[in-house]
DNA sequence: ATTCTTACA
DNA sequence: TGTAAGCA
C-alpha cells in the first residue's frame, strides 16, 4: 500500500510516517515511480508507535524497543528491551514526582492567597 | 490525484 | 509536526 492508505489506516500523517521511516523504526520499498510501498504488517507497527508515543516514550526510545517488541517475542524476554522499559518506567516516576512538587507549590499558593517568593 | 523532497512569515 | 513549493 502507498503512504496515503497507511496514513488512513493508522491515523498517522504522511509526514510522521516518513519521519518514523527516516529514524529507521519502520521500513518500506520503493516502486518504479519512487513512491513508498508498505506491507500490511507496517500498519501494526505504526499503530504500535502511536500507542507507545501516547505512553510518553520518545521516538528514539521506541526505535530501540519496537523492533524486538514486534518480533517473535512480544513478551519482554529480551533483557535489553526489558532494561530500556525499566529505565522508562523510572523516568516516568521521576516526572510524576516533579509534577507532584509543582502541584504542591500551586495548591499552597492558592490556599495562602499568594505565591511565596524564594528570597524571603 | 497522489507522492516526493526540501525548507520555514 | 504542519504546511507550502515545485516536480514527477
Amino acid at each position: 500500500m502507498l503512504i496515503g492508505e497507511l496514513s488512513k489506516q493508522t491515523g498517522a500523517s504522511a509526514r510522521s510516517i516518513r519521519h518514523y521511516e527516516k529514524l529507521g523504526i519502520i521500513g518500506s520499498h520503493r516502486a518504479e515511480n519512487g513512491y513508498r510501498r508498505y506491507s500490511e504488517e507496517t500498519v501494526e507497527w505504526v499503530k504500535a508507535i502511536r500507542f507507545l508515543l501516547c505512553g510518553g516514550l520518545s521516538l528514539s526510545t521506541i526505535a530501540r524497543i519496537l523492533p524486538a517488541l514486534m518480533n517473535i517475542n512480544c513478551k519482554l524476554e529480551d533483557p535489553e528491551i526489558r532494561r530500556v522499559i525499566e529505565e522508562e518506567a523510572i523516568n516516568v516516576k521521576s516526572r510524576m514526582e516533579q509534577l507532584d512538587q509543582s502541584h504542591r507549590i500551586l495548591t499552597a499558593a492558592l490556599e495562602k492567597g499568594y505565591l511565596r517568593r524564594p528570597s524571603e
